[in-house]
DNA sequence: AACAACTGTCAGCAGGCTTG
DNA sequence: CAAGCCTGCTGACAGTTGTT
């Protein structure tokens, strides 16, 4: 029988670690959430070793809730399956602004207003995930999966600074909050450059590499891979005796209040005109907002109006993503494949000379799109252009007539 | 009444990246 | 190098709504 002495704690230390835990959680906050940081990470990781060393002389004072335990501990051999008390669903997809107005006037004549207030914020180019914190505590974290399952990722998105592991007491008792976790464009330019002189592999974009991160077995190399992440929304939630929100904007501004990181750049406005300003206001600051984003998301503010407009299929028609337009680039047709599916489809598909579009390096496309160009008139040895947004298919958009070899064969 | 246009559902398929 | 994950498109079909 080992008997642990029950040390007592000096008051002035216990004020100490209380104060560091305070501290560092406010840095991660200016950090991700501001976008302003207060101080260099050689003083953050400074305040972190005096923290872990009064936790290591007074095991008392370590909290499960600690910023010391974001470190991450046993590798785990596979993430357990977990099903979503809510579905996690998509959202339909605009390119054209024609499409955000069908969508506003679809809405409109659903619920019989004349004008409509939406809550407008950007769509971040990262993973969907849930946060599910009991009394306060982060207890679960899962990916989206197919919105139906996902994986438990507890471990690795406890090492992430952005999430709080403990919420303030006014939290309700269940809240399931859901986001996305993403790289920040400068933490992905610092990775880039550590692997790069490392010699180790380089990511090809912010997304892949924060998908990366968060499949990792050993938490602890998430942990050294600094995500970051913005709520958006929330699954299951018991209120208990929080007066449950009426409105997108009120749900975002309670959790701000719960210290969630909210997207600053998230706005309310009224209206077409509301949407297709907040479009392009965003579109224009872009390349300037710390985090990639592709395109911006609109939904109707009112939760009353979200019930009555209710979902079709796998997404609510009280939402729509606008994205920004699909980058262009012209390439070559190297060959062109004709494959078989499982079932017996056959789909032909274009090998291309490798081209950096979108965010990934392209080498083939479909040519399954009879919209865009039929088969026919795509050849080897032709200059195409080729179209790739986000994460959608790339595809054989058109032929540059002036590319067309007088005796190129045809496949 | 006949037809067109649309809305919704589903299965199947697609590409790229990362991990193991 | 295969499997698993992410993502979203397509076509077939059925049902609904609108138009002539």
């Amino acid at each position: 029988m080992k008997f642990v002495a029950t040390t007592a704690v000096p008051a002035k230390i216990a004020q100490r670690a209380a104060k560091l835990r305070t501290d560092l959680d406010a840095h991660n906050y200016r950090y991700y959430v501001e976008d302003t940081p207060a101080v260099s990470d050689a003083e953050y990781d400074s305040l972190f070793r005096e923290l872990e060393a009064i936790e290591r002389d007074y095991p008392a004072l370590a909290t499960p809730d600690s910023p010391t335990q974001r470190v991450g501990g046993q590798p785990a051999t596979e993430f357990d399956p977990v099903t979503h008390r809510v579905p996690m669903l998509s959202l339909n997809n605009a390119f054209a602004d024609e499409e955000a107005e069908a969508f506003d006037r679809r809405v409109r004549a659903t619920l019989g207003v004349e004008r409509v207030d939406y809550a407008v914020e950007p769509k971040f180019d990262g993973l969907a995930v849930s946060l599910v914190y009991e009394q306060g505590h982060f207890t679960l974290g899962a990916t989206r999966g197919d919105g139906y399952t996902g994986e438990n990722v507890t471990a690795n998105l406890r090492t992430v600074r952005a999430i709080p592991m403990r919420l303030p007491a006014a939290a309700p008792p269940l809240l399931e909050v859901r986001g996305e976790v993403l790289m920040l464009k400068r933490d992905f330019a610092a990775l880039n450059a550590a692997q790069g002189s490392a010699g180790e592999k380089m990511f090809v974009n912010p997304r892949n590499a924060a998908a990366g991160a968060l499949r990792q077995l050993d938490s602890t190399i998430t942990a050294s891979r600094r995500l970051a992440f913005f709520a958006y929304g929330v699954g299951a939630v018991d209120w208990g005796d929080v007066k449950p929100p009426a409105t997108q904007d009120a749900l975002l501004k309670l959790l701000t209040a719960l210290r969630l990181p909210i997207a600053s750049q998230r706005s309310v406005v009224r209206g077409l005109e509301g949407l297709l300003g907040y479009y392009r206001a965003i579109g224009s600051k872009r390349d300037n907002l710390p985090f990639q984003i592709d395109g911006v998301v609109y939904k109707v503010n009112q939760f009353e109006h979200q019930e009555r407009l209710g979902f079709v299929s796998r997404a609510p028609r009280f939402a729509l993503a606008h994205k920004f337009p699909a980058e262009e680039l012209p390439t070559e047709v190297l060959a062109i494949n004709v494959q078989v599916g499982r079932t017996g489809a056959l789909t032909p598909v274009a090998r291309l000379k490798p081209v950096f579009v979108g965010g990934v390096t392209v080498v083939s496309a479909t040519l399954h799109n009879e919209d865009e160009v039929r088969r026919k008139d795509v050849r080897v040895g032709d200059t195409v252009i080729v179209r790739r947004a986000g994460d959608v298919i790339p595809e054989v958009v058109r032929v540059l007539p002036e590319s067309r070899q007088p005796n190129a064969p045809q496949f």
